[in-house]
DNA sequence: GCTTTAACCTGACTAATATCATGTTTTAGG
DNA sequence: CCTAAAACATGATATTAGTCAGGTTAAAGC
């Protein structure tokens, strides 16, 4: 049995809620749902894209390589989220890799209907508009986080980040597990410098750790930390 | 005498070209022309727009604030270039700041024109949509280079982008003339460390300079050295 | 359950870059 | 034209973060 979008909690999240019925009639048709396994690949840097994913579940990296071989990750994308979208719209091919930070339940939908419904919903369209006036706003904002804070406030950050947008267990430890290299490669520093840091915060009684997982424990001392006090 | 939006041939460089006859003139009608001296504001980080901007001529910086007082220069907008656009489509204050790096003529178009027509012509909200998912593929570039280029990569790789993106003069010299601390702003780095660099890369023949300018002298050692080698 | 591999961790060293101090040149304003 | 301020420049030093090397623990495959 095949679920339909026009009854996906999902879309609430994001653009997809300004189509109309018809065109979400047209995308449900067209669209087909995966089963991506922890660490699988979604699609790589430089493919053409003849559709988008939709997060139903699970949570995917968005990631650049670099002259130097390491992978920068530019975003982490969770349920609602339409991954694939500037590439499609732009028409040129993607310049990030996604793959699965956990085991993900993804919903390909293939770009016509959507490039469509851009041209003929205008409605849709400033949704997206709005979407990606959004994100390029946080790229300014890594930007300048990249370029003027330093490792440690950049590592301390992405705990508080992570917290209010993945959230947190009963215990108090963060819902999404990252390796040490994958935190590394966000905050973009080398894995042993994040995992330095880490051991550095958990003595500090910033963090508490349980195996992979991490909680963050003193939120104030983190949020100074960030500002620079 | 007031020229017109729809005999402005900036206007062939940006979105605007999608209008239709009637959007152009309602849009010609309401706006106004403005001289900017070099160094003077345009609008600050946090103000709330309620229109934007159009550059005719000149060269304006994008900038953000960072905590440690520092100016982080996300963007540099020449002619053609629309700037206030992702405030509006977002109904947000602005995030950054932009004050004008030479003499400068920019037209100043109140939202409402652009807004009704992002709502009433799909052509124009694909066209913005597009060029907002270019300025996002940049961004997500420029994160990459920030976190895993060093300092002197970044400068080399600035000189040519500036030469790329806005030309030079005969002498061979670029065309956009920027301050040690402004060039220093786009990278994300001191002044001094700019200073010094752009020192050792004249010492190298990399570059030339005459004054305040700067000409890029021998392109493959910059490249190379941008590439890792 | 054993073995292999990957992830995690720590120390020592090095390279890159920021900061501070100070001097010189250029530019702008009266 | 003169003077003050801003921009440019360079040396010395301190700090940060990357690299290399060697471990231990945890996880995955046979």
């Amino acid at each position: 049995m095949k679920s339909r979008c026009e009854n996906c909690i999902i879309r609430q999240f994001n653009s997809l809620r300004a189509m109309s019925k018809e065109e979400l009639k047209r995308v449900s048709d067209t669209k087909t749902t995966k089963i991506i396994k922890k660490g699988d690949p979604i699609f790589s840097e430089g493919e053409k894209l003849n559709g988008v994913f939709c997060v139903r579940d699970g949570v995917s990296k968005l990631s650049k390589l670099s002259a130097n071989g390491k992978d920068q990750i530019v975003k982490l994308a969770s349920k609602g989220e339409v991954m694939g979208q500037r590439s499609v719209i732009a028409e040129e091919s993607s310049n990030l890799s996604a793959v699965a930070v956990s085991d993900m339940e993804v919903c390909y939908i293939p770009k016509e209907g959507i490039v469509d419904a851009l041209h003929q919903n205008p409605n849709f369209t400033v949704e997206v508009l709005r979407h990606m006036a959004h994100d390029l706003r946080e790229a300014d904002d890594v930007i300048v986080n990249m370029s003027q804070k330093t490792v440690k406030q950049r590592i301390a950050e992405a705990f508080l980040y992570l917290r209010d947008n993945f959230g947190e267990d009963a215990e108090g430890y963060l819902s999404i597990t990252l390796s040490r290299e994958d935190i590394a490669n966000v905050v973009g520093t080398a894995t042993e410098s994040c995992i330095r840091i880490i051991s550095e915060f958990k003595k500090k009684k910033y963090i508490k750790t349980s195996g992979k997982k991490i909680g963050v424990q003193d939120e104030k001392k983190l949020r100074d930390l960030v500002d620079g006090f």
